[in-house]
Parts: C-alpha cells; structure tokens; sequence
DNA sequence: ATAAATATTTAGACAAACCTAAAACATTTA
DNA sequence: TAAATGTTTTAGGTTTGTCTAAATATTTAT
C-alpha cells in the first residue's frame, strides 16, 4: 500500500467507529483532508485491490482485508507514540504529526522489536488500545473518575469543566493529561476519592472527580 | 523536499566523494535505481530550487544549500542505523533498507531526541562517520589492521581474504563485521598484535592482521 | 581528423494523487 | 409529490516522478 492509500484505509477504520458501519464519502475527504472527489477515486482503486466495500452513493466500508491493514497501522501509529513519549521524552501532545509519518515505514521486523523494546505496551499516551500482532485489543471507554469502581487505573484523557481554578487545581497537583491514575479507595461519607497517580497516593474530592475524564479497559 | 529529490540528493553527495566531485548522469541514475533521462529531469527542477550546479552534458554536483541538506540526511539515516542495532538488535546488515525510509521523517525533534537517546554516537554500525547538526563530522578511512597505529581503534568493515579458513578463524574468535576493535599492542619479534574485542583480550597474527580491514577516524 | 561508440538530453506517454466545475443522484421541505 | 438542497460522481486538468525511443553531444578509436 502507498501512503496515501495507507491514510485513507486509516480513516474509513476510524470514522467505522469499531463496528466497521459505512460511511460516507464527505466524511472521508474531510478526515483526510482532501476533496470529495478525490475520495471517489481512491475509494474505488481501493474496491478493485479488495480492501474496502464500495457502492456509489451508498458510501465506503473495509473487508476483512482492509481491517486487517487498518489494525497493523493502528498498531504502529500507537507503538510509535509509545517509543516518542517513553524513550524520546516527547509530550502528549506532540508525538501525533510524527507517529503519522512513521507509522508507514515498512518492517515487520522493526515493529515486533519496536515493541519488545517497549516493553509490549497495551496502551497508547492517549490511553487508546494497541492492537496485538494478530489484531486483538480492548476497547477503552472515557469515563468520569466518580464512575469508575476502586481498583481500575485508566490514563487521564480531559476535562469536563475547564474553568482557570479547576485547570490550576490540577496543575498544583501535578495532575495532567496523559497520566496513568488508580482508583485506589473510595470514603463512603463524602464520596472523595484516594488515587495513585505519578507514583503518589493523593486526595481529591467528590467535585474533582467529577470532572476528570479517563480512559479505561472494558 | 520530497522522499524522491531527497533520495537523489543523498546520492549525488555520495557519489561525489567527499570534495563534491562533479558526477555523471548515468552514475545518479544507477545509484537511485531509475533511467538517466529521469535524472536529467530530476536535476533540473533540484538546480532550479537552488540544491544542485547542473551543467548540460557536463554533470552536477552539491550548491552549498544542498551540502547541508545532504548532511542531514546522512546524519538522520546513520543515528536510525545507531538506532536499528543498539536499541532493537538489528545485525549489521539488516539495517540500510530500513534506515533508508526512516531517513526521510520529518521531526527535528526526533532527530534531537534520537541523538541524545543514543548517547550522541560518532559512528554508524558500519563505521561511518555521524555529522553533528551543525554538520561537521570527521573524515574516515579504511585500512588494514596491520597499517593502523597502537592505541588507535576502529570498527571492522571487510576482509582482504575471504577464504572459509580465514572466515572460520573470524568466527570462532568472535570477530564480527561491525565490531569495534582497539589496538592494544604490536609485537616486534612476530608482528603479531594483541587487541580488544567485545571487552575482551585477544591475540592475532601478522598474517590475520593483515587480512581484516578497519574503518577508523583521521 | 573522422568514424564509431557512448553518454546525455529531448519528446512524448503514463500512473498516482490531487484539483475545479458540471452533472447526476438522494434527501428534505413545502 | 415536486422543488429545493445537499451529496456524490464524472469529466477534464495539473503536478510529480517515472518510462521508451529518438535526437544530439561528447569521447574514444582508427
Ligand atoms: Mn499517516
Ligand atoms: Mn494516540
Ligand atoms: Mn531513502
Ligand atoms: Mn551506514
């Protein structure tokens, strides 16, 4: 697959929402950032090499084949990301743009021992799912720290009041996104919470809780 | 610049020897892998963009603009390759195909990062030189271990005799293709030589000696 | 010095990936 | 249910990087 063909075949798996649903010419050329009939064209060069079903008019979905590549690319994408935060020191918000080049570099082998340098990692710095040689992976779900029961740890993904006191509370509290938090216990009288976060127990209240979104494993 | 114009820039550069020789046409088009009419193409959109001196029929070279670039690609493609065999136990050989995408990502980050990560390598696996980002990098050359100075050390490139008993003597010492080797001593009776490898002592001939070529620093 | 051999460039085409403008189809609204 | 609106495809072009075949320049050999 060309890179181009690799990007698109990325973003008909991604708008599929997981279950594969089709979709619709529009939405692809808006997510890869191009015209809609540029889609039309590359949508069917894509139905004649098998990897995606296309009806004119009806819009655009992967075979088996084509999820199958759109999975290895994801995994790439996610390991690269791994690689750029773990080893490189880049930030949450900078490993995007680069893993979008790397993860079309061709090696199987490079893969497989990008991963084991990793330590197979089973999420992402965004805390979205690495997908296993052979395809599988959890889905995760973003979640209020409040809903989430004691003893599941997800990685911090938002916010749901962004107000300058809330954002600055977490700053205090070294509390950013990308971070790895456990719920470690829960008090019964004020619904406050004990988490692990950075290697540090810390005590947030019911209010805190309820605006921090994570990213858990189903 | 493209992975096309980048990939023949690199080879323009290499094939002008380190002064920035003049090259051929038909040279260009055998190390890019194409026809000579696409170089006399190629050349001329790079001489246009200020990369290259073209000269109808007379051949091309580097303009100052282009050496830097030609450098950073060089350095890009060298720290990957440092990168290949120290962090993900490439061998020697596997490493070009690789480094040869992996050279064209567009991050001066990683490539900062990398550098650092790798603990700021002078040398590739093959014992080529590794320009600093400024560009600077020292010269190397190949020579016969028995040419080379007490004290002085280099990695192994290649054997003068490749016959199976000089290959087998190689191999059941250990000595490798991508080694670095330090010349400990010189024995003036036999002109034998006691040298390290892999933190290891040994002792080898005038005639082995005189058979395995090193790459080192002038 | 001339002819033959070789190297290089030009001319004309092609595939990939994109574009704009116009036509065809589908959905919504009145 | 017909018009209006929005979506998708088609038609026709462009750019990049490639190719083959033919023309031209340069080098080598007689
Ligand atoms: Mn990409
Ligand atoms: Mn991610
Ligand atoms: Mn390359
Ligand atoms: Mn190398």
């Amino acid at each position: 697959m060309t890179l181009s063909e690799e990007d698109y075949i990325k973003a008909i798996y991604h708008l599929g929402k997981g279950d594969n649903t089709t979709v619709s010419t529009n939405s692809v050329a808006e997510m890869v950032e191009t015209k809609p009939s540029s889609v039309t064209d590359m949508v069917k060069k894509l139905s004649d090499k098998g990897v995606v079903n296309y009806r004119p008019y009806k819009g655009v979905n992967l075979t088996e084949y084509g999820q199958k590549i759109a999975l290895t690319l994801v995994r790439k994408h996610r390991l690269w990301e791994v690689f750029l935060v773990e080893k490189l020191g880049f930030s949450w918000d900078e490993v995007h743009e680069v893993a979008e080049q790397l993860e079309h570099i061709k090696s199987e082998k490079l893969i497989d021992q990008l991963d084991k340098h990793l330590g197979y990692p089973q999420v992402d710095p965004h805390g979205d799912p690495i997908p296993s040689k052979t395809g599988e992976f959890k889905k995760t779900i973003k979640k209020l720290l409040i809903d989430i029961p004691v003893g599941t740890s997800g990685i911090c993904v938002g916010v749901k009041d962004s107000s300058p006191p809330f954002l600055k509370f977490l700053d205090k509290n070294k509390i950013a996104l990308g971070d790895t938090i456990l719920i470690v216990d829960k008090e019964e009288f004020d619904g406050s919470f004990n988490i692990q976060i950075n290697k540090k127990n810390i005590h947030i209240s019911n209010q805190i809780a309820s605006n921090l979104y994570l990213k858990i494993s189903e």
